[in-house]
RNA sequence: GGUCUGGUAGUUCAGUUGGUUAGAAUACCUGCCUGUCACGCAGGGGGUCGCGAGUUCGAGUCUCGUCCAGACCGCCA
């Protein structure tokens, strides 16, 4: 038996009793007449005692011997320490050892294995399962999995029932680029790994199971960000014989249970809001309504006079920063050049500062006068002490500017606290989106969506205005969670097909098994599909998904520590029929 | 595809205007140390300054290219 305890578990009350334990050498102090070491496990560090009064002198040398990391277990008996460690929960007593075996040497680790490690990124990544060892990231896993079990608990709950899709499928191309897998047997063909099992869980609501989820890897093959990987995790859900409501009820009743279960925070508001709404009032479809800094329009107040700026905006619009007038001349400058930035891309900004007698002073006072800088104040819900951004273009990009004007103010101002909830439900999103490459509409969710009840003879006359049944659950400005009501009668879907541009030949090649589904008495159906790594991260209070994944992959989307991708020999190839055109 | 930041000891970093033998902390090794727990003290080893070219009497430092890493924009139905 390798062990009788762990390494967290021993306390006053087990003083006298002989113990088998194992683990890792976390450190060790070697006085000379004693020599203390540190053993780590999952659990925690429980200190070893060796001395040259108790000890043999040979076991005394191998207790020196030892190296950072060493793999060792030891039998011994449990005694009180004579100078306690109240930072330890096991620092009460130490294990005077009798025996011990060293299971496995280690090389001297490339970075400490300690919380605050002195390993930069890179290197962590490269020796992942040393960074594991580490109780933050070992931390953030055992977090992942009580929320993963918490939502497999509460579906369970509910009726829903997990059921495994394939993940060898086919490539459509219709949204993010696939990652293919060449079959071998089928020459010349390929699968395409999953970027949601979206058209199966349809598939399984056709087959009556009317209550699904699945918690599964999902594959896009698109550039990464800090939030971004290129497989990720979904907790995927559909219901049949439910409308929206029914479907926004019942997982803001999953949401509510995770905050409650993980983070002990009880959701007493949990707001819905039109998509148009949420641009007005935060310029951004997923709005983070944990501090205010609401959109005030200007274009009434600031479009009567010479300044041309504005004048030939489509749309001039403003933020109250609170306390903003503290800022000095320097600082603001900074602002306006962190708006010009090419990532934000404003061309300048006006500001109005709200002195505490009232007056305002404006970089615009030679065209605006009091009156009219007392109207933006009004309008963006200015205060006395208040700063007001003001930015002014084309409408959907200055919303786009102000509202990362905005978060940018909330992080340095501290508005984003990490352990502050505030989820609420984004609806009517627009069915369709413009795309200035292609020239064309988009389905802005997917090509199963459908438009809200009497909206599809707008189609042909405005297509941007068509709303369609579709929603995102936002958390603290973090889309975690997106769905909508799908088309569940063929003759709308081959529609919305050849709406979107796929000849009836095409449509039936990429989803002819959908539509003849439909054929057989689908049910009404909808569902959602939740980011689990970014959920996570967020209800752990982080920024980066990284440190919730085990093996992540870095931001050119490669996993440094094996080493992939990497080339394939020729004789792999030839066995797929394939050839390489390389550039270089 | 683009913008920005970085790459110097095992590791995290400093390195002034281009100028002698490139430093600190930590880790590692050796010795000492009668209760350590960030132990302490003394000593030691450790560098292709990412790589390649150029400017110069002289390059860690300047220029160009390139590779790698990170953040962001495009992209992500």
């Amino acid at each position: 038996m390798y062990r009788t305890h762990n390494n967290g578990q021993l306390r006053s009350g087990d003083i006298g009793t002989t113990v088998t334990l194992s683990g890792w050498v976390q450190k060790i102090r070697d006085k000379g007449f004693m020599v203390w070491v540190d053993l780590r496990d999952r659990y925690g560090i429980t200190q070893l005692i060796f001395d040259e009064e108790r000890t043999p002198k040979e076991m005394m040398e191998t207790a020196s011997g030892l190296g950072r990391e060493f793999v060792i277990q030891v039998r011994g008996e449990v005694i009180e320490r004579e100078s306690k460690n109240p930072n330890l929960p096991t620092g009460d007593v130490e294990i005077l050892v009798r025996e011990i075996t060293v299971l496995n040497s280690s090389l001297t680790p490339p970075f400490t294995i300690e919380d605050d490690t002195d390993g930069g990124e890179d290197l962590r990544m490269k020796y992942r399962y040393l960074d594991i060892r580490r109780s933050p990231v070992r931390s953030n896993l055992v977090f992942r999995h009580k929320v993963t079990m918490a939502v497999r608990n509460y579906l369970s709950g509910k009726d829903f029932v997990e059921v495994e899709t394939p993940y060898l499928i086919k490539s459509t191309p219709e949204g993010a680029r696939d990652f293919v897998v060449p079959s071998r047997m089928n020459e010349g063909q390929f699968y395409a790994l999953p970027q949601s099992p979206q058209t199966f869980k349809q598939l399984l609501m056709v087959g009556g199971m009317d209550k699904y989820f699945q918690i599964v890897k999902c594959f896009r093959d698109e550039d990464l960000r800090a939030d971004r990987q290129p497989e990720f995790t979904q907790i995927d859900c559909e219901m049949a014989f439910v409308e929206q409501e029914d479907v926004l009820n019942t997982f803001e009743g999953l949401t509510k249970h995770l905050l409650k279960e993980i983070n002990g925070v009880t959701i007493d508001s949990f707001p819905r809001m039109t998509y148009d709404e949420a641009m007005r009032r935060y310029g951004n479809d997923k709005p983070d309504i944990r501090f205010g800094m609401e959109f005030g329009e200007l274009n009434e107040v600031a479009q009567h006079k010479d300044f041309k700026v504005f004048n030939s905006a489509e749309l001039v619009v403003g933020i109250a920063v609170p306390n903003g007038n503290n800022y000095s001349r320097k600082e603001i400058d900074k602002l306006i050049d962190w708006v010009k930035r090419p990532q934000v891309g404003a061309l300048g900004m006006v500001y109005v500062r709200c002195n505490d007698d009232g007056t305002y002073k404006s970089s615009v006072d030679k065209f605006y006068d009091q009156e009219d800088l007392a109207a933006w104040a009004e309008a963006t819900g200015a205060n006395a002490g208040d700063l007001i951004c003001v930015l002014s273009g084309d409408a959907a990009k200055t919303r786009a500017q102000l509202s990362a004007l905005r978060m940018e103010l909330a992080e340095q101002m501290g508005l984003r606290k990490p352990d502050e909830f505030a989820p609420l439900w984004v609806v009517d999103f627009p069915l369709l989106e413009w795309d200035e490459e292609t020239e064309r509409y988009h389905a802005m969710h997917h090509p199963f969506t459908s438009p809200k009840p009497g909206q599809m003879e707008l189609l042909k006359s405005d297509p941007g205005a068509v709303k369609a049944n579709a929603y995102d659950l936002v958390l603290n400005g973090n889309e975690i969670g997106g769905g909508s009501i799908r088309i569940h009668d063929k003759e709308i879907q081959s529609k919305m097909f050849d709406y979107l541009g796929f000849t009836p030949e095409e449509a039936k090649a990429q989803f002819g098994f959908l539509m003849d589904a439909f054929q057989y008495g689908a049910p009404p159906h909808g569902g959602i599909a939740f980011g689990l790594d970014r959920l996570v991260a967020i209800l752990g209070g982080q920024e980066t998904i990284r440190d919730f994944i085990a093996f992540p992959k870095n931001n050119a989307g490669r996993d440094v520590m094996i080493d992939a991708p990497a080339p394939i020999d020729h004789e792999q190839l030839d066995e797929l029929h394939l050839q390489l055109n390389l550039k270089s």
